[in-house]
DNA sequence: CTTTGTGCAAACGATTTGCAGGATG
DNA sequence: CATCCTGCAAATCGTTTGCACAAAG
């Protein structure tokens, strides 16, 4: 059988990284869970039980991961960088009021024409973000 | 007559700035720009003949102009903060090669219906990030 | 056994802050 | 003339880097 253990380590593999314990946390905690935490959320929630990891070497998973092609930046306040598992395309809530920040599915919007642009520009991604109250801060 | 000055300046009071020359002079630089200048750029370029504004200043001001709602922060690299004087709504084109960002027109796109979302997000408000390729970066 | 990753601490760069003097309304 | 702003330098915070040791394939 084929644990999601196994098919993690095949990823990672499969993209050329070594497998080390570290990686490993990293990769497998971020597809665990569906906000998009920062580098220090990261490191506490990995490091609670036991050292995993240093903060460093999350810097650098990251960026491993990142340039596989198996995590992304999620930017949407100044100096906060947050990260995501969810590599296929999708958009993005934002509250207002918390801040929390919660994917939204591609198919939510009809896919835009980017044939409308102006002459010149070769588009071919995009993403949405919309701004709202989230279902905890609604008055 | 109203000068372009006399109508910045009345914007600044009209939103409870004091008008300073330092708040002036960022303000009136960002509106005549559609680039999306970091900190440092409108520093430099605000100094260019003789100095105007430090370093702490064009944060604060910057601070206070957004409170004001009359600047906006665009984030769309990690670790670089750059501000947009057009509050109006629109979009963004990020070139992926030169990292150019230029404004797209709110009217390109139809209209997203923000009725398709899950219930419980009261969502108001969105703007669209496109990528590709720009002119003088074409092969 | 060769190559790459880890962890620490120092270095770095962007942003914020404390404070004394100066300008605004 | 009371309040708020500016500029400087020091402090802070997130991220990167150099290096010695350890682990992966």
């Amino acid at each position: 059988m084929n644990s999601s253990k196994d098919i993690i380590v095949q990823t990672l593999k499969n993209k050329g990284l070594r497998v080390t314990p570290q990686r490993f946390a990293v990769y497998a905690n971020l597809l665990s869970r569906t906000d998009h935490p920062t580098v220090d959320q990261l490191l506490h929630d990995l490091n609670q039980e036991f050292p995993v990891s240093s903060q460093a070497t999350i810097y650098t998973s990251l960026q491993a991961l990142q340039s596989a092609g198996l995590v992304r930046e999620v930017l949407l306040e100044p100096g906060v960088t947050r990260y995501d598992a969810n590599i296929d395309r999708h958009h993005h809530f934002r509250c207002r009021s918390c801040g929390e920040i919660e994917d939204i599915p591609w198919t939510t919007f009809k896919a835009l024409d980017l044939n409308n642009m102006r002459n010149g520009l070769h588009a071919d991604e995009y993403e949405v973000t919309v701004y709202g109250v989230c279902d905890r801060c609604q008055p």
